[in-house]
DNA sequence: CGTACCATTGATCAGGTTCAATGCTCGTGG
DNA sequence: CCACGAGCATTGAACCTGATCAATGGTACG
């Protein structure tokens, strides 16, 4: 049961990206459903159909795949904003990715055949699926930039300014792989640039 | 002005999107309009704002931005593909990124204020544009995953198996670093992996 | 209190970068 | 139509940084 500062955060959210009247707003709340998961529990296991859409009101969710047998974190999703793995939540093909909840998550999940249903019955909801695609897309495709244009250590750099939060909540070895590196080597890049802010 | 061909292969590209119907279809010619550059010509130059969305029909569209004064070349869109900087677009910024036409191309380009007036009187526009997002978001999440957890030889025979004509119409320089690397490493990755291919 | 996992550190290795030189190709102008 | 020149791909050499493997130490959780 959706508490209501979990349905507030969401409007909150999207009243943001489009300007909904009351009366469209409120309608979210009956197609979303809330969901709470432990620390390290699966949301969703790669593999398995991706058949939601998550907002994430507390905690965090982490993406990861696998690659020659190892995870390889790809994102992570902290408060108040969307995640899915669009590919395997419209065609229905299994997903590559798998999300894992890092600390104790509370989410609002809302299923792809509500979200049909809602596109359906309010169309301009619509305009707010575009502009949230949107936004993943500009975000994925600044990732993707800076890991083909940037030395390992300008992308921690970047990541400690950006979220500098997501070193006190995150372990360093999902870290690592977000930023394309191994763990070990996050140390040391971590130990060389404090030695360069002292000198 | 558009000719028979541009507009056919753009509604053709649509239609396999969102099952629009012939009338619907139709409409999109009157908010298109052709545009010809030549070969090196320059369609955005970066620090201009991107008020358009670009529909390759012939010919190919390289992105850059620059990086330490470097052009940095990292994506390049080719036949009947969309592409746009979203950011800019959006938002009215101004775009990191420049296109440039590789070869001799033709495009089909809706304006800004062409597809909000499109949106407006036809809604159902506005799933094609959320889909198409959604494409470029998985297309790029697919691209940084790739950067973060592969090696670049496996990149080049990534790329060299799902888009083998890329390198007969792109000149080296500009995929090295779309797989994040210098061309001198390029051209002794493909050396190597002729030997490997050879034993 | 003990154990398992994680971060750190060390040593070695591999491969990508950088800078420089050479040779090839293609487009241009005579 | 040919010759030239600019830019590009290639190659070589030295270097640098991240990867890998191994060992140690710290920490959190049961």
């Amino acid at each position: 049961m959706p508490n209501l500062y979990m349905i507030e955060a969401l409007k909150t959210y999207c009243l943001a990206i489009v300007d909904f009247t009351t009366e469209e707003i409120d309608v979210l709340e009956e197609y979303f459903e809330a969901v709470s998961i432990r620390k390290k529990e699966m949301l969703l296991h790669s593999g398995d159909v991706c058949d939601f859409i998550g907002f994430v009101t507390k905690g965090c969710i982490r993406h990861f795949h696998y690659r020659d047998g190892e995870e390889i974190t790809c994102d992570i999703t902290f408060e108040h904003a969307f995640f899915t793995e669009f590919n395997s939540f419209n065609l229905g093909t299994k997903s590559q990715i798998a999300f894992q909840a890092i600390e104790p998550t509370t989410l609002l999940v809302i299923k792809k055949q509500q979200l049909l249903a809602l596109y359906e019955s309010h169309p301009k909801f619509e305009e707010l699926g575009r502009k949230i695609a949107e936004n993943v897309a500009v975000r994925t495709t600044e990732i993707a930039m800076s890991l083909a244009a940037d030395k390992p250590e300008k992308r921690y750099e970047n990541l400690l300014r950006e979220q500098p939060e997501i070193f006190q909540r995150i372990p360093q070895k999902y870290i690592a792989t977000i930023l394309g590196i191994q763990p070990e080597s996050l140390s040391r890049i971590r130990k060389r640039v404090l030695t360069h802010l002292k000198s």
